[in-house]
DNA sequence: TTCTAAATGCGAAAACTTCTCATTCCGTTC
DNA sequence: GAACGGAATGAGAAGTTTTCGCATTTAGAA
């Protein structure tokens, strides 16, 4: 009964949030964009407005039940927090999406805030590439759309 | 006479191209939106089409002559390129932006992506926090407007 | 100066996200 | 378990940011 993690993180629990909740749980995909969530419901039939999808997915980022990713993409992408801190390593080819953590960035991080006299509330570090299968099939991968990014 | 930068960059010298390039290299602000950039030469006299300005960015970008940025705000920010790779620390209070450089994690990045079977191509590290200015006002800084971000 | 491909301007439109407000639902009270 | 009140939802309108289409203009070569 998820009602109850609703709950707990002081949201009511009504049905879209459930079911959106539930979906994001065990769906195999760990980043979904909040017109992928409307449409795997509908899919399921379970029916639930953009609108309110949007707005839920919100609000399980201010309860921090999700956290919402920028990638390089020019839409937000959704991800169900699981207690573990991670960051990401992004193919520009097929749009892959890995995850690691480094004890040693994480830390220069901090004392990089330090430094500079800021006190961090958050970070991102998303790392940009050609994945392993992709490195494979040169000539072009599935979802083509690669962009550049750094500095 | 920059209209050489931009033939090296393999681009016409056509007119909105100077404005903008010189308008970059001017500009005090090193993040600027495009929408940013067409109010400022608008101001300046210099009346480019908004449309022009994004396609005038995109094409820098692929020449590599300006960097594109996802900050946390939805919309992209340019930054001129001037050689040397950096990283930022953006105050989630007050917008500011700070730029810093980290061997270490260049170094552990290289790694990881090695670590993945990635070929990296590029990275962007984003700090999040609270600057020193608007720590000192603890009742909330000017540009209120902050999100996390973190995962 | 003339010519041609490329670039621009402008408005339309697409993509993503938020807002408005009437209707419905949750959860508490009786 | 029916009634109530405030919160949540749905649907579409609207807001933002960015791109597109096409007629007109421009850069640079002849």
């Amino acid at each position: 009964m998820e009602s109850q993690d609703l709950k707990r993180a002081g949201l009511k629990a009504t049905l879209p949030r459930l079911k959106i909740l539930k979906f994001l749980e065990e769906s195999k995909q760990r980043h979904m964009s909040a017109e992928e969530v409307y449409k795997a419901l509908l899919e399921a039939g379970d029916e639930v407005g953009l609108a309110t999808i949007y707005r839920v997915l919100t609000q399980f980022e201010s309860a921090g039940l999700v956290t919402r990713h920028h990638f390089d993409e020019g839409h937000s992408v959704f991800e169900l927090n699981l207690g573990e801190h991670h960051d990401h390593i992004v193919c520009v080819r097929c749009g892959r999406v890995d995850e690691f953590v480094d004890e040693i960035i994480e830390e220069r991080q901090h004392r990089i805030a330090e430094e500079k006299g800021y006190e961090m509330t958050d970070h991102a570090l998303y790392i940009y590439g050609i994945c392993p299968d992709c490195r494979k099939t040169q000539g072009r991968g599935p979802r083509t759309q690669g962009r550049g990014k750094a500095n």
